[in-house]
DNA sequence: AAAAATATGTTGACATACGATATATATCGT
DNA sequence: ACGATATATATCGTATGTCAACATATTTTT
């Protein structure tokens, strides 16, 4: 096991978008935001830099074979390290859930 | 409802902790630890700056009527604000587990 | 007596998440 | 044809959380 360095909501809504199939940026933004009913708002600042970082991580990976009429978006694919990690995640969050079943009622 | 404004692993493990009864710096530290297994460690720094925090949300207040012998440990206690914090980060972490549940199989 | 555990705190550095702002094209209704 | 909105990407500054390291003091254990 690999410790789960924590993610934070927006990098985890964008593995999650991602985890259905490429994506690009906007689209990410507007699936995170529907997949949330409108509670995750990941704005654009927030999204190029966690590309960048993403993608450094080696969690995702840019895809350049487009079709024409799609030169302006940049498609990103998840890893299959970005899944594991996406995983790893979800399970973390089940463990900080089971604790407060413990803990509370 | 009100925007659950996400809280860091450490935060949400010292206002459990604290959900359990009052609690000093220290033994929230271990409290945590043992709580999760040994995974989450919070360290010094980040506990007194999370208290000083805490305490200006109004989340979580300073108890200062204690027995003797005592007087070397600083007692912090969950105020109504805080449980409803609490409360309110779980909901949001049932959430992602909800909408994961949704996305991927 | 020494060592380890208990207990609180500061400082500095680092990473980064986010909002605000900027730019440009495409589409849609009127 | 025009304006508004949607699509799409990107940068910059700020605030903040976190850790490592340092500092101090008491209590308990060996």
């Amino acid at each position: 096991m690999k410790k789960n360095e924590p993610l934070s909501e927006s990098y985890y809504y964008i593995l999650l978008c991602l985890s259905k199939g490429p994506n690009h940026g906007y689209g990410i933004m507007s699936m995170a935001r529907q997949l949330s009913d409108g509670e995750v708002k990941i704005g654009s600042g927030t999204m190029y830099g966690a590309t960048s970082n993403l993608i450094k991580k080696g969690w995702i990976e840019e895809i350049f074979s487009q079709g024409p009429g799609e030169e302006r978006r940049r498609l990103y694919r998840l890893t299959a390290e970005g899944r594991e990690a996406l995983l790893g995640e979800i399970e973390r969050l089940r463990k900080m859930l089971a604790v407060a079943g413990e803990v509370m009622g």
